[in-house]
DNA sequence: CAAGATATGTCAACATGACTGACATAAATT
DNA sequence: AATTTATGTCAGTCATGTTGACATATCTTG
């Protein structure tokens, strides 16, 4: 594996030629969506192999952020969030539950409720992960200028869709107040 | 690109994770690790939708847009970048061989090699999402300035690990030239 | 040239984490 | 009392990842 072929080999069928699609009025953002691709496989890469120790996946890691994050959050606004059906969450949240990373406690007002917080199980692990990918964004941003940072936030904030939030993006976006720590 | 659909995890058992210090002084950056897994959620969800129709998963997308953006890119380079088995690879390149989105010639230099091109096909395909993720992407960075978009730039590249880096990696950051578009 | 290394492909088995559909229970609402 | 809601669970399927073993063609080397 050696010789690159890039862009210069012999036949290249070329082009770019089909762009058409939607944004009608001209390039393609091939840069950006490239960085973002490269950007969040190592931001979620490097986590894999700590979970792997717990005999964890990513479903698991999810679940434990929100649950962490949002403490008392419902079941089906954790169904809201991650977008998967009660079935593939009661799968990984049984687990967590078993092996006392999270527990419920029935609602106050709906006893049929079953809110989730973090153990301190539970939070010791969530905050190492954290403690992760907090360094890698740390030595990403440590050369940008606050301004720069303050339009990172902003381009990722604008990159998400706003239509039907749910009780999560709410709470991000809905007051601009964040949920803790 | 697509799809990349990495959720959050990372960890890392020991290299730094031990430092403690991230993981348990209250500088954690939650807000940024979060909204990285909002903006990409919903920015994959894009490029979902629009495969649905063609059978096609985010794993076929993966593997259109870099032969589409490297074109000639062998097939053990692609097995570097995706980080995936050849055997994964070969179930959806069959399919995209066989539907005719790419096509494959076999290296001049070394006639071992199958050097992959995408299609006219192919191309409309990669094209077509990629203008929905643009579209995202222009509506994210419209109301950032020139100096922030850079910015947005720069923190993506720095997100990047570049320890052991592929050849596109090289060719993003080798040497500052983009491959082609 | 013969021997070995490399690039690719493929068969088979298995794991994870999604999905659908159906059904059960308890508690709230009407 | 009847219905709806919140949650849990059984059963089967699919997409995509994994190992391991092995085949073939071709390049490299002693």
């Amino acid at each position: 594996m050696t010789d690159i072929n890039f862009s210069m080999a012999s036949g290249d069928p070329d082009s770019k030629g089909s762009d058409a699609a939607s944004s009608s009025n001209g390039e393609l953002r091939w840069d950006i969506i490239e960085l973002l691709f490269f950007a969040y496989r190592d931001f979620v890469g490097d986590a894999d192999h700590e979970l792997e120790a717990f005999g964890f996946g990513r479903a698991h890691h999810r679940v434990m952020h929100f649950v962490h994050r949002y403490p008392g959050l419902k079941v089906a606004d954790l169904l809201d969030v991650l977008r998967i059906t009660k079935q593939s969450l009661g799968r990984v949240l049984k687990q967590l539950l078993d092996e006392d990373y999270i527990v419920q406690k029935t609602g106050n007002n709906d006893r049929r409720q079953r809110l989730l917080y973090a153990t301190p199980k539970g939070e010791a692990l969530v905050g190492k992960l954290a403690g992760l990918q907090t360094d890698r964004i740390n030595r990403a941003v440590q050369e940008i200028d606050p301004a720069g940072q303050e339009a990172v936030r902003q381009f990722l904030r604008a990159m998400i869709d706003r239509d039907d939030p749910d009780k999560v993006l709410e709470t991000i976006f809905g007051s601009g107040k964040k949920p803790r720590e």
